[in-house]
DNA sequence: TACGGGTGAATGAGGACA
DNA sequence: TGTCCTCATTCACCCGTA
């Protein structure tokens, strides 16, 4: 009982909420975050009143140079910030996960575990926008059967359906472009860094470490 | 309830309006520049009350010098004004973050081939800023015959401009470092998209293009 | 549950301009 | 001088892994 009613206080600033171990230290949030952000900086920091200000919840914001002192101070250790390859990694995992999870759920939907990769497509496979109209009556016909609206997706399901079914500009330009070229254009993947997997990611690091060009 | 509705006032000059916490007091937006514009000028002012003219919304222009003294006495912070170092390599900062993207957007809309790849670059293509000047006449010669303000370019033109001819500290660690790589490391540049320069990306797109991998 | 990282609204600096 | 804007920083809250 007194463990849990004793309340902890941040090593760094004394906040009482929210009190954890981080980086070694026991502190509050804002002070796990403040360290996580500025511990790896090489930036000259300064202080206004050399190197002595007192850090409490209050003043805490006022010199970050003294903060990040204190946090070094009470033991907090930099080698636990994780470092920028390690992020990336796990950003990259996620984000794959992430994507496996969908695919997954939406092969739980239309309930089909038949969907192989039909990689060969040279534009084919995207549905033609000619004004055929049984192709929209089928997509109309499955997402009446299969489509469950408890968690508010109709809207999600309207867009794609708009999306698939338009007669888009955009998407036709995007379709006509795609089928004249042998490879998926990669500049389209590169706007978008999150939507390099690890594959290509690791690819991409072998072709310039093997080419020396930049 | 309460806290909501018992509204802030300045505390230099009572008004009510965008009160915010600035220098360490709560004060309205003219009382925080004010004080940003006059507490670090040395210059002597005078009150023809003898200091003691009271402060209010309609009077706080009348007096700058006991306008100055209320907000010392209500606790505002001089050593809270960035230096004017600080603020010179902040502008710097921001100017050369600007550049990275205008030139990321130059390249995502132009789409011209015709910048032929001189990448056998290790630094030399930055211009030198050693003083020698006849590099900037050059610049702003090829301003004036080749840059189009139909758009408003100009500002960003003149960003340019001061940064790469400006002693940029950071400019020339870039470009030592630069000179000590015979590669330009791609590593760091894949963690972060938008430190993918123009030529990066060109050259990822055609190694891409070439090798047919994905 | 503990402890990493990520996110986005709020905050508080400076700058531009009328 | 006062107002409005931009931008970096802060921190409460979230997610994922061990």
């Amino acid at each position: 009982m007194d463990v849990k009613v004793k309340e902890r206080l941040c090593q760094v600033c004394g906040e009482s909420k929210q009190i954890g171990r981080n980086f070694c230290a026991f502190t509050c949030e804002s002070c796990k975050a403040f360290f996580r952000r500025t511990a790896l900086k090489t930036i000259q920091l300064h202080c206004a009143s050399n190197g002595k200000c007192e850090i409490n919840v209050q003043t805490r914001r006022l010199c970050p140079k003294c903060r990040l002192k204190k946090c070094f101070d009470i033991g907090m250790r930099i080698d636990f910030i994780r470092s920028e390859t390690d992020n990336k990694i796990r950003r990259q995992l996620m984000i794959e996960k992430k994507m496996k999870k969908l695919l997954q759920d939406m092969s739980a939907y239309s309930g089909d575990s038949s969907d192989n990769d039909s990689n060969a497509n040279s534009g084919q496979e995207f549905p033609e926008s000619d004004g055929n109209s049984s192709a929209i009556d089928d997509m109309d016909d499955w997402i009446e059967h299969t489509c469950d609206d408890s968690q508010g997706s109709s809207r999600q399901v309207m867009d794609i359906k708009y999306c698939l079914s338009g007669k888009s500009d955009i998407l036709t330009e995007i379709r006509q472009k795609a089928q004249k070229l042998a490879v998926i254009p990669m500049c389209k993947t590169l706007t978008d860094y999150n939507g390099i997997n690890q594959l290509e990611s690791r690819r991409i690091d072998e072709l310039l470490v093997a080419t020396n060009v930049f």
